[in-house]
RNA sequence: CGGAGCGUGGCGCAGUCCGGAUAGCGCACCUGAAUGGGGUUCAGGGGGUCGUGAGUUCAAAUCUCACCGCUCCGACCA
């Protein structure tokens, strides 16, 4: 035990938890389901919203803050919501040892309260639109929990835009559904799907709800990021209506969209290898670890100067550095340590090197260590962790392209879901259908492929069909 | 909610079937020394209401009953 984590291989949702504990990125919280994000995990966490929230800002959102506690009548004013969102609520019914004439909901999301406010703040389409989003904490009483994947409460940001016209409210959460992408496969080096949900799996209360898909480790399909389209729903349930340039009353077109904590699991699902996290060094809290080595004093004022030379202009190109120099630990240990948590790549400089006048680059990624100049030392990483960035995801798309396969029929499309992997398909089935395969092959339609033109037949009904889709077992 | 498993120093476990003496091991922790380029070695040390409650017994970690909690696998979900 104590060393190393369950292989892949043997069980990979061992290995998954093992990484997330023995990364401490994250430990479990006193509370069924509950997860305690560690200095480690929310540095990476830190990372990956501070990108989002940049190009949030960067397309006119501002960001807000609404209470979390929510009127039960408020769940209630949508049906649709309601039914979706109830059954796993926390609800607050006594307060100060009383009992509550209305009980308290924990926001599950936020729908609701912000649309009763936007009633207060929307009267003519000189309001419009408003681009709100929020990074809150929000509760859902799920089953079974995993850890950054689905814990009872988490952290996430959540959009809630209002329009004044359909079309404009249909380009906003398309608008997002693309930064959502951009975030995924240029900042975490994850490929993702894009397109729109089905019916049956869209988000309880809207017309349309798109999405991003990503491929895991285990050739599961993880949802990471949502998108949604939210029609006149939320507007009639509270009643938010505007005068339009015509000067007639309308209801107000909305969206709404979020991205969570899970990203942080689709990261280790996605990078990791049997040592553990790899992290794509745009997000990783640390993007090289220098790992000093020494056997004396006089050795140790020799390495420690030689950092020293290119220290500063690591900080000037804005690399993300740590030098563990914790005398407690062996250089061995530390090696080890660092594979586990997922540092992209590690510089070794001992009284070898700087015989030589070198330092050793060895990348996380792959195999293999690389012997550069003092003078060079900062450029080389530079250039290495853009290298490993692009190498990621380029692992991370072949992995992809490997696992999914184009079906015909129904049978092929069970003998790839059983050996595991994505299926590409021409689908024109309905709902019913949907759910019928879901029952014999626990594989659900992950998403429509957006910008797809091409025609063919549905595998399922054998009519001819315009749309791809992509089926596959989730998370 | 259905199925399976587990609760023993901080963590991971053995011991439980077949009751008995001071509850044992690994990791972690503390002290000292040597080590230090792939999870270092040796010596010494601290720490446990055996999940909770009740029962059986001369005697319970061990047997019985009840309760509580957690993890994993299924239906729901970001």
């Amino acid at each position: 035990m104590a060393k190393g984590v369950t292989k892949q291989s043997v069980d990979f949702a061992k290995w998954y938890t093992d990484v997330v504990l023995k990364a401490e990125l994250a430990d479990y919280g006193p509370v069924k389901g509950t997860m305690v994000i560690r200095p480690y995990g929310y540095a990476l966490w830190e990372n990956i919203r501070n990108i989002a929230d940049e190009m949030f800002k960067k397309s006119g959102h501002v960001n807000a803050y609404f209470p979390m506690f929510i009127p039960e009548s408020f769940l209630k004013k949508e049906a649709e919501h309601v039914k979706g969102f109830a059954p796993e609520c926390a609800v607050v019914t006594h307060v100060g040892g009383k009992k509550l004439k209305e009980p308290l909901y924990i926001r599950p999301t936020s729908e609701t309260i912000i649309w009763s406010m936007y009633k207060k703040w929307i009267n003519s389409y000189r309001d419009l639109p408003i681009l709100i989003n929020q990074w809150v904490n929000i509760v859902r009483w799920e089953m079974r929990t995993r850890l950054f994947l689905r814990t009872t409460e988490f952290l996430w940001q959540e959009g809630h835009t209002a329009h004044a016209t359909a079309s404009e409210a249909e380009e906003e959460a398309r608008k997002i559904i693309e930064i959502y992408r951009q975030l995924a496969e240029n900042y975490m080096a994850m490929p993702v799907h894009v397109g729109g949900k089905t019916d049956a799996e869209k988000f309880a209360g809207a017309v349309r709800t798109y999405t991003i898909e990503a491929m895991m480790g285990d050739k599961k399909a993880l949802q990471v990021g949502t998108s949604h389209y939210l029609g006149q729903n939320f507007a009639r349930a509270f009643d938010v209506t505007f005068l339009n340039t015509e000067n007639k009353i309308e209801y107000v077109y909305a969206t709404s969209w979020g991205v969570s904590t899970r990203l942080v699991g689709a990261v280790i699902m996605t990078h990791g290898d049997d040592k553990g996290l790899i992290l794509p060094p745009k997000i990783a809290p640390y993007q090289i670890v220098i790992i000093p080595i020494w056997k004396n004093d006089k050795e140790k004022s020799q390495v420690l100067e030689a950092i020293g030379k290119f220290r500063g202009e690591l900080k000037s190109r804005n690399i993300r550095y740590l030098v563990d120099d914790n005398e407690q630990t062996s250089p061995g240990w530390k090696f080890n340590q660092w594979e586990v948590k997922g540092v992209p790549l590690r510089v070794e400089i001992g009284p070898r090197d700087l015989e030589k006048n070198q330092i050793v680059l060895v990348r996380r990624d792959i195999k293999g260590r690389k012997f550069v100049s003092l003078e060079k030392a900062a450029e080389s990483i530079e250039k290495l962790l853009e290298t490993i960035q692009n190498d990621l995801f380029k692992k991370a798309l072949d992995f992809r392209e490997k696992n999914t396969f184009s079906v015909e029929n129904y049978d092929d499309l069970k003998k790839v879901i059983e050996d595991g992997g994505f299926v590409k398909a021409f689908w024109v089935g309905n709902g019913d259908m949907e759910a019928k395969i879901q029952q014999e092959t626990k594989a659900t339609i992950r998403c429509i492929l957006f910008d797809q033109k091409d025609k063919g037949t549905c595998f399922y009904t054998k009519k001819p069909a315009d749309k791809i889709t992509i089926f596959a077992k989730s998370y």
